[in-house]
DNA sequence: AAGATTTATTTTGTCGATTTTTTTTCTTTT
DNA sequence: AAAAGAAAAAAAATCGACAAAATAAATCTT
């Protein structure tokens, strides 16, 4: 960053985030997940190293980091890439989300407590107030709606008892996230689209226990984000044709 | 590693690999897998440092790596350790393995070609070679009975379309070699006990496009790692009473 | 002037040393 | 003797410098 931090700063800021490793991958990847970095672009440790004021090791340890959650790529000894984006892999991402998400809603479902019921309930609720607040308006933290739809997804699946399922939810909502932003400008999240509508239907499915149903249409919802980013409206195809070559 | 290995001939092996970080991430992940490094076990880099014969950033960089794969933990300003394991652990496996592995089995019935049938065909011969071979002896060489068979589930799923799913895949695959090979001891690979035999089976319905059958059975095949190392045999219950608390 | 070959420059990957943090050991106090 | 605190030792995290490799630039050849 060509601000003024010093490297007191820096620690400061580091000491928050437990390691300079720590505080470079966060950096990294927000500024991977804004569009900061475009997809493909050279990662050059040098640059990095002035950027965010680190030397190489925690530079690299989180590049590492980065290159599990699916963000960076790596050639040996050819240096760090940002990711590519395209609308096959964002299909990918979509397929993968639809087998793992629905497998754990469906679990979610059968061995679900109160408490899980009363999670999805608060996570929806926290999600719909913040849209109804937008009143149509374009969302101004898009970090903020982020989290807030993600702890959503997540929590309709919380009860589903399996560590490495829900890790990869996770992870392959985070990945989507970077599309997401891409297109969030000209999106504007308003109830009436239907897209919104669907989260109270899909948390009155599942809470009503129709795992069939829920599972079904968890399955339409999550292909909206390639739809958007990609679909009739934009430069390409339906998820379903995409798919099928 | 205490033995005579000079610096140039790291420095051969690790051109091999391509790199140090690669050829420490190779080495680390084999000793582990073969129990070298026990589970829970520190992995201290002093020591990794003099037994590998490397300096800590390759070492610190492949530790990240195995993290991603699941074989390392990590404590922040604690140090790394080898990734714990339980029946539990196995269990969530298996599930993450049933619920992908059947999902992508069943995209490939539907869309695999030619190629992908003469795979499934050429991978299961090697397989069914190797073992005939054996003629009820144990298994001398773990890891070449391990790339066959792995090669073998992969080759089923070759055709499924999704990178990662099949990323999913191989990783789960591997972390589940460290039970395997936990156990492997006083299991004989023959043909007879039904398992191998399995094998076969699957094949047929796969190649008979029976996707339903071939899902169903590969789901029940999957579940044998964890009876063999905790089922009824062994100390603990079947996978299905584990998994339902 | 196009292509091949050498030289310079940049960048990656690695190392050895230093700083910071955690853990252990030794005192001191009650 | 147990608890609390201080000092010492060990280990993790980070740094700045260097060696190896890749890329770009310059030179030579035909």
């Amino acid at each position: 960053m060509a601000d003024g931090r010093t490297k007191a700063d820096i620690r400061d800021l580091a000491a928050e985030a437990g390691s300079l490793t720590e505080f470079a991958y966060r950096n990294i990847r927000s500024d991977i997940i804004a569009g900061l970095f475009p997809p493909g672009a050279k990662l050059q440790i040098d640059e990095l190293k002035t950027r965010y004021g680190l030397s190489a090791s925690p530079l690299r340890e989180a590049l590492a980091r980065l290159i599990s959650q699916g963000f960076v790529s790596v050639e040996s000894q050819r240096g760090f890439r940002v990711a590519a984006m395209s609308p096959d892999d964002l299909a990918d991402i979509t397929i993968a989300r639809q087998v793992i998400e629905t497998a754990a809603l469906q679990r979610a479902i059968e061995r679900g407590d109160d408490a899980w019921e009363a999670g999805i309930l608060a996570a929806y609720h926290r999600l719909d107030r913040y849209v109804a607040r937008l009143g149509g308006r374009p969302v101004e933290n898009l970090a903020e709606f982020g989290e807030l739809h993600k702890a959503f997804h997540v929590a309709l699946v919380a009860a589903c008892g399996s560590p490495r399922l829900l890790d990869e939810q996770s992870r392959l909502y985070d990945q989507a996230e970077r599309y997401r932003h891409g297109m969030m400008q000209n999106f504007l999240v308003e109830q009436g689209t239907g897209i919104m509508d669907e989260h109270k239907q899909l948390m009155e499915l599942v809470l009503a226990r129709k795992a069939e149903d829920a599972c079904a249409m968890l399955h339409h919802h999550l292909s909206h984000t390639y739809d958007f980013c990609f679909g009739p409206d934009g430069a390409g195809k339906r998820l379903e044709d995409a798919v099928n070559q």
